[in-house]
RNA sequence: CGGCGUGUGGCGCAGCCUGGUAGCGCACUUGCUUCGGGAGCAAGGGGUCGGAGGUUCGAAUCCUCUCACGCCGACCA
């Protein structure tokens, strides 16, 4: 492609809508471009970005066996009501009438068109295991779009649904799925990590989220750097301490603490690590008042509590509900000295374990040090993991201590099990003749969203620096002085030909542009290898080749270039 | 949904407080010069100041309503 055949609009100041450097390099780069909140069309030079991360996952989708279809975008209501998320899914779904005032929605996904499919066309297990997949338009009304096309509300997503005769079965299907987006991953040059998550209702080891590593990531990761745990932070298990409680050794005594009203300031005052307090959570189960104490440095994990006996529904008590049963203010909570008969004791497995620590006094601007369990208060109701992992725990599987870093979530895989399939009868029958529902996977990949995500891990102060997977085009030449030197003209006309006869993406800027915009734009796209071409280096039969990705330079004979750049993109 | 903020040529902004000819940089067009790191000079084109209503002799500017967009939040005392 020649540049003055294309469609090039770049851009020196980003639109100050965006906040993140991939949106803004997006923006400035002419990649996409802005309809509306969370809408964004892809230009020409997005496109071909996002035909080719399409590319490696169709690839590496059908290597693993999976099927192409297309399912239509807008789907009628009824199979939505059949399967109870209509209502469900709440005001994320784009609900949209026909003329004949029927309901459709714009599809967010595709579970209910998908098995709507299978239970009509799969009636025995020998047509069983079957994988289809789509690469699709979704619509999803997010409370608040940003981030360009890592959090829009129109994307592309690769969404893929298996169906298996058992559950061993779907377990190979689903680490057949698992191997392919590692795949995917890799060949499209990212660092990423699988991490377990969370499977909600369904349970199991079913579930996994593929993250791209970036600072500006929505999620927090857990990982161990010395083994493969990886894990959402609010699923990584915090493991109880090894070493058991100490004895007591300080007296119990009263802390003036005038202004105080935190962890963090008690323990600054005090001198000590914030690590020997105790913070004070007040809920309320139903009509069952609850106290969950942790660690001053640690914080709840919902996700966790709600896990425990009694607490799926708890809520966080009110100000009036805290002074009601403290008769103290928010702030100087503690649990000495409190009536337990009338309250539940939730406590983090750190805390059991603490001796002489600090709490609040549960009178104004008081807390008390050196309490112990046993001798200053009973033991908690329940003892139980709380909390989130912060740095420096121990790993869950043994084999190291936790870091954290943040991920941008990329793919997911499920394995859903039948919780589809006997909600809309896709059934199958078996070698005996029964009715058996089918065992359901789902494999989604944000493909819009790699883009961002790829660039948000891969940029400088110039630009974005794409993989050669990536790449709208994979080398760009730039002539300096096309228009004017016969022999530049001459030398570019004929290493473009002979790199378009080689099959690679090549990118020729014939535009009349000083040489200082060219090489601008271009690093501002991305384009991974540049051939510069000038009368200088031309003399001595050179030209010159700069890699974008680490700024080194070449000069390599004409004969030579060719190949060095096969090479390069063979890497 | 709640809080805050912003809407002025394609992009980035000033002007608004204190009402009186709509401005700057980039980009764009033409000419000349320049030509290996976002050139210089000169001459141009392009804006119902988000929308509606109001106050006023007069509104980008003041008032009311509305729409769009953005940021933060929806949690731990």
């Amino acid at each position: 492609m020649r540049t003055s055949q294309f469609f090039l609009s770049t851009l020196k100041e980003a639109p100050n809508e965006a906040e993140l450097p991939s949106h803004k390099l997006m923006l400035r780069a002419g990649l996409i471009k802005k309809l509306g909140s969370g809408l964004y069309t892809w230009m020409p030079l997005g496109l071909r970005v996002l035909r080719r991360v399409e590319a490696i996952v169709r690839e590496e989708m059908n290597k693993a066996g999976a099927l192409e279809l297309l399912m239509p975008a807008v789907q009628p209501a009824e199979l939505w009501q059949e399967s109870g998320r209509w209502a469900v899914f709440g005001p994320q779904m784009l609900k949209i009438k026909d003329r004949h005032e029927r309901d459709f929605c714009f599809g967010p996904t595709h579970e209910e068109v998908i098995t709507d499919i299978a239970r009509t066309e799969i009636k025995s297990y020998k047509q069983l295991p079957l994988n289809f997949y789509q690469i699709q338009t979704k619509f999803r009304d997010e409370i608040r779009p940003r981030f360009g096309v890592m959090r829009a509300r129109e994307f592309v997503m690769k969404d893929a649904y298996s169906f298996d005769v058992d559950a061993a079965a779907l377990a190979k299907t689903y680490a057949r799925m698992y191997q392919a987006y590692s795949n995917v991953f890799t060949r499209l040059g990212l660092q990423f990590r699988a991490v377990a998550a969370d499977t909600g209702a369904i349970g199991g080891d079913g579930s996994h989220e593929f993250h791209v590593l970036a600072d500006a990531g929505e999620d927090a990761l857990a990982y161990c750097p010395t083994s493969d745990f990886a894990a959402n932070v609010e699923l990584a298990e915090a493991v109880a301490p090894a070493a058991p409680r100490g004895e007591p050794t300080e007296a119990m005594r009263d802390i003036d603490t005038p202004k105080q009203t935190t962890c963090a300031a008690v323990a600054e005052l005090m001198g000590i690590p914030l690590q020997r307090t105790i913070k004070l959570i007040a809920l309320m189960a139903g009509e069952q008042f609850v106290i969950c104490l942790l660690r001053g440095d640690h914080n709840l994990n919902e996700i966790k509590l709600a896990k425990i006996d009694g607490m799926a529904d708890f809520r966080f008590a009110t100000e009036e509900e805290l002074r009601a049963f403290f008769n103290c203010p928010p702030g100087f909570l503690g649990p000495v000295g409190i009536d337990r008969t009338r309250v539940r004791l939730i406590a983090d497995r750190s805390v059991a374990a603490m001796n002489d620590f600090v709490v609040g006094a549960n009178k104004p601007k008081f807390h008390i040090a050196g309490v112990n369990w046993g001798r200053d208060l009973p033991e908690a109701d329940v003892v139980a993991d709380i909390r989130n992992v912060i740095p420096g725990d121990v790993s869950p599987d043994g084999k190291g201590v936790l870091e954290i870093c943040r991920g941008i979530e990329v793919g997911h895989i499920f394995q859903l099990r039948t919780k589809y399939s006997e909600a809309l009868n896709c059934n199958y029958l078996d070698g005996e003749g029964q009715l058996q529902p089918m065992e359901m996977g789902c494999y989604g990949i944000g493909v819009s969203r790699i883009v961002g995500a790829a660039i948000e891990q891969n940029f400088d102060d110039k630009g974005i620096k794409f993989s050669n997977a990536m790449a709208p085009f994979s080398v760009v030449i730039v002539p300096v002085g096309y228009q004017r030197s016969e022999a530049v003209k001459t030398a570019a006309d004929a290493l473009y030909a002979e790199l378009q006869t080689q099959g690679i993406d090549v990118l020729l800027d014939d535009r009349n542009e000083r040489p200082g915009v060219m090489f601008a734009d271009m690093e501002l796209i991305g384009i991974p290898h540049r051939v510069t071409i000038g009368d200088k280096s031309l003399a001595e039969e050179k030209v010159e080749y700069v890699s974008r990705r680490d700024g080194n330079t070449e000069l390599i004979s004409q004969t030579n270039i060719v190949a060095t750049l096969l090479g390069k993109l063979a890497q």
